[in-house]
DNA sequence: AGACTTTAGCGAAACGATTAGCTATCGGGG
DNA sequence: CCCCGATAGCTAATCGTTTCGCTAAAGTCT
């Protein structure tokens, strides 16, 4: 591979000058200008990353972290997000935390070390798991979830309206008895919206049943199971808010193995989405977040922050959720509809 | 950011001897090692891997180019390649050259100027659109389709399998009048499967009508709008196969927006899956490609190229596809079953 | 014409690690 | 008692860029 020196030399001209050629940093005058890019081209010379990185001391990497790429949310985000990182000129690089905290460390360390320029994260921990210098000295956006007392940019959804739209549907359409399969506690994701859910049932002078809340992991099986616990007792919900896109499949498999039938015996609504919804029976109702929205958002915020080297204050962006009515969900029977 | 210049000096030792206890490259009596150790810990030194990969001319970083992040089937793929990247001590830099030829030149062109010490390819353009030169000196192996007369290892399915076994069982249900609809024939993929079917038909002396294949891109709207031309005519085909997952999304609500119904009035086999088919009604009957087990394998090949320099000579591995029978097919009316 | 400013281009010092080759030091054998 | 080999650790070159500061030639003003 050729170096810049070969260059110069071919070109008779300093390094200095090939340099400049190059990055378009100082006046060259048209016929050193032509001897150095005819030099570059014959000896098809480009300039080594690692060098230039070692220099600038920049790398030109964006790192995402994400919970879980088996979730389609996820991987919905990283495809934004791979668009959004290109058309800013710089490159992706990928991470899988798989929900566990300490491959999260690893995770945050692989990125330190490999000298990205900035990071988005979906946290996976709870706020003290992480260190104050885990973050330091590398731009951060938090996506998603955020980190109680972290300074770091954010952009979430308002997850307590998420929550609150979608069992206000559920309200509306007449149901009472109203469960809710969630995720981890920890989350901020999932204690916002499960906090909607009640501050919803709670306007209307109602609460939901102690044993009809449940929580796992916000994986299909988890879902499952902790489902067809919930629906096999005699008072069971009529209706069931699913905080996640990937549960729901979980509830709905659960009630079909129950024998129920999804919107007649049993309503379902969920916040977030999953792909292939167009060919999912029934079509769910859901509260969406504008997945691409905030991913450019989140890329816009850190590369601002890459870039400008001024120290802005800290950005919280939160996103609003819309409501998507499809076909899971009925009046409760012999009731206002 | 402390460099290792500053543990030395703190410690009292040459770079040479820190060096040599980071990477365990000399003996080191046990006194230095731990006032070395003390000192990177108190200085929370970390390498620069500019300056290391500058040095050993080594990376640590992998490519991925996929053909499209929005088909669950290569978001799969990421999935399985971040934790088999992961798992062998490199990071994955992912690029999504969306079907299109020129992104997937400039994807090239960055993958090199990054200087990453392997890529997995999923290409996309026709054989002669690629120059030699853009593969040489970056190990590559080529996932899920290949190129004719390239010389990168290859990791595919047995695309020729797929079509066959997928419309064997069709015929086999009595269906006589099978169409296809088909993603681009520049592609080994969509060329193979059409292939097998052909050859599947011809195995009982027939041949599908030529109105009864199309071809399109690999995506849910030209699926649907080509299914929807094609099962609109009245000699339209009682069973489609379908040469890709996402395309037969697409094809399925085609069909029911012409009030047709999937297994009991057009029967749809397909190849390839998606994902969410856990909840997707009715479920596909396809042929499934090992995708876990091919990524794997992709790596290992890779990984084995970047560090062995032995030039082993080119290794094609080729997977079998398994037909998975769910409910989108069925017997041929008033025919035997 | 002399003094002063501008400017194209060059030389060499960084950036922060790795590593080949060298220098002491120590113990043991003749 | 001297010499030799082994070895722990150091010195300095090197990787390929970018960039600061400099030189010398050319232009401008009085």
């Amino acid at each position: 591979m050729a170096t810049i020196k070969d260059v110069a030399r071919k070109a008779g001209v300093s390094t200095a000058t090939v340099s400049a050629v190059m990055n378009d940093t100082a006046f060259v005058s048209s016929e050193l200008r032509v001897r150095v890019v005819t030099a570059i081209r014959e000896l098809r010379y480009e300039p080594s990353q690692a060098a230039r990185n070692l220099r600038r001391n920049r790398s030109q990497l964006i790192a995402l972290a994400v919970a879980d790429l088996s979730n389609p949310f996820y991987a919905r985000i990283v495809w934004s997000a791979e668009a959004a990182v290109a058309a800013w000129g710089y490159s992706l690089v990928l991470f899988n935390s798989d929900e566990k905290p300490d491959t999260e460390r690893r995770i945050l360390s692989r990125i330190r070390t490999l000298g990205c320029d900035g990071m988005v994260l979906v946290p996976v921990g709870a706020a003290n798991q992480y260190q104050q210098h885990e973050f330091e000295g590398i731009a951060t956006v938090l996506l998603g979830r955020s980190i109680e007392g972290n300074s770091a940019d954010t952009v979430t959804i308002d997850n307590h309206a998420a929550g609150r739209q979608a069992v206000d549907y559920l309200l509306d359409l007449g149901h009472r008895r109203i469960g809710s399969v969630t995720g981890p506690m920890q989350l901020s994701t999932s204690k916002g919206r499960l906090d909607g859910m009640i501050d919803a049932m709670a306007a209307r002078g109602l609460a939901p049943q102690p044993g009809h809340v449940r929580s796992g992991e916000f994986r299909e099986e988890a879902a499952y199971s902790v489902a067809r616990d919930m629906m096999g007792s005699p008072d069971r919900p009529t209706a069931i808010y699913v905080a996640n896109g990937v549960m729901a499949i979980g509830v709905m498999r659960a009630i079909a193995d129950l024998g129920l039938r999804c919107p007649q015996d049993v309503s379902i609504a969920s916040t977030d989405t999953v792909a292939g919804a167009g060919g999912l029976k029934p079509r769910l109702t859901r509260t969406e977040h504008p997945i691409a929205d905030m991913t450019n958002e989140a890329l816009r915020l850190l590369v601002d922050r890459i870039e400008e080297r001024g120290a802005e204050p800290v950005r919280n962006i939160i996103f609003q959720p819309a409501l998507i009515v499809g076909e899971s969900c009925m009046p409760l029977r012999g009731d206002a509809g």
